[in-house]
DNA sequence: AGGGAAACCCGAACGC
DNA sequence: TGCGTTCGGGTTTCCC
């Protein structure tokens, strides 16, 4: 069993192995650069870089798929979308073409935030619920329970694959691993959410557990040239298999369009019910 | 309420 | 070879 997906997600991000301490914990941030105004989401870039000046980096946690750095007196919060990426690099190292703000440390070190799509945002917030009210529970969350989740789809009457990328409804679920999901608990993407059974809903929840645990252990995924990670996509059983087999059932994978995102699902194993 | 589309971005990979 | 077009990742926002 891996550590505890905060753990993990954060590892992974500062670059650290194994049992390793953040070198930038208790470090002092002294300046800030902007390359590209744009990441910083709030509060404009100009009083972002003025006031995160001095503040102390006490703790990092994660909540969803954000990153959250509690400071001495206020919050930074890094989203990375896809194709954005943190490292800690020593004062001596070069920045990056696609760096779009830096954040200097007093240790010789400095922390950028890379990200050539410039999709990424960061905040520095008061409190970080500002940002991250209105999300929904984590999936490993264990007050999240079967009955919850049964009566949270019970509650709405919407597709399983935009229900699932949604979330206010379930908090870090992405179009890979809802695909994944949907394939493991043999739930069509299409299927309404109020037209689950008891079963099923556990069933799914299970699939999201799982396929999140694995993804985890498999450090992410690398797809592209660009949104790189682990090797996750050596255990794609759906995601960019189109027409290639279905790995229960041979089927080749179907791949259409859902709610503007690609979807892939096997057309023997995820049938949808009739209305 | 819920679905669809556009916007934000880039560069690989395609078609001609 | 060199153009132009398409694509897709997560999220917000607007429209029907």
């Amino acid at each position: 069993m891996p550590e505890l997906p905060e753990v993990e997600t954060i590892r992974r991000f500062l670059s650290l192995g194994q049992g390793e301490r953040p070198a930038i914990l208790g470090r002092k941030l002294q300046s800030v650069e902007v390359f590209w105004e744009r990441s910083i989401a709030y509060p404009d870039s100009a009083l972002f870089v003025k006031q995160i000046k001095g503040q102390v980096i006490q703790e990092i946690s994660r909540r969803a798929k954000y990153l959250v750095f509690r400071l001495s007196d206020r919050w930074l919060l890094i989203h990375l979308r896809m194709s954005g990426d943190l490292s800690v690099r020593h004062d001596s190292q070069a920045r990056d073409p696609y760096d779009r703000v830096v954040f200097n440390l007093d240790c010789s070190l400095y922390l950028a935030f890379n990200d050539t799509r410039k999709f990424g945002k960061v905040w520095l917030v008061d409190d970080p619920e500002l940002v991250l009210a209105g999300l929904g529970p984590e999936p490993f969350d264990p007050q999240l329970t079967e009955a919850d989740f049964f009566a949270r789809l019970q509650a709405y009457r919407r597709q399983l694959k935009p229900l699932l990328l949604d979330q206010s409804f379930l908090a870090g679920l992405g179009n890979i691993y809802t695909d994944e999901a949907l394939h493991l608990a043999r739930l069509h993407p299409l299927m309404r959410s109020d037209q689950l059974s008891m079963e099923q809903s556990q069933q799914l929840l299970e699939s999201i557990r799982q396929v999140l645990m694995l993804g985890i252990e498999s450090q992410g995924a690398s797809i592209d040239w660009v949104y790189r990670g682990g090797e996750f996509q050596n255990h794609f059983r759906v995601y960019q298999r189109t027409g290639q087999p279905c790995p229960t059932c041979g089927t080749g994978i179907f791949k259409v369009t859902i709610g503007q995102r690609g979807t892939h699902f096997c057309p023997t194993c995820q049938i949808k019910p009739e209305l």
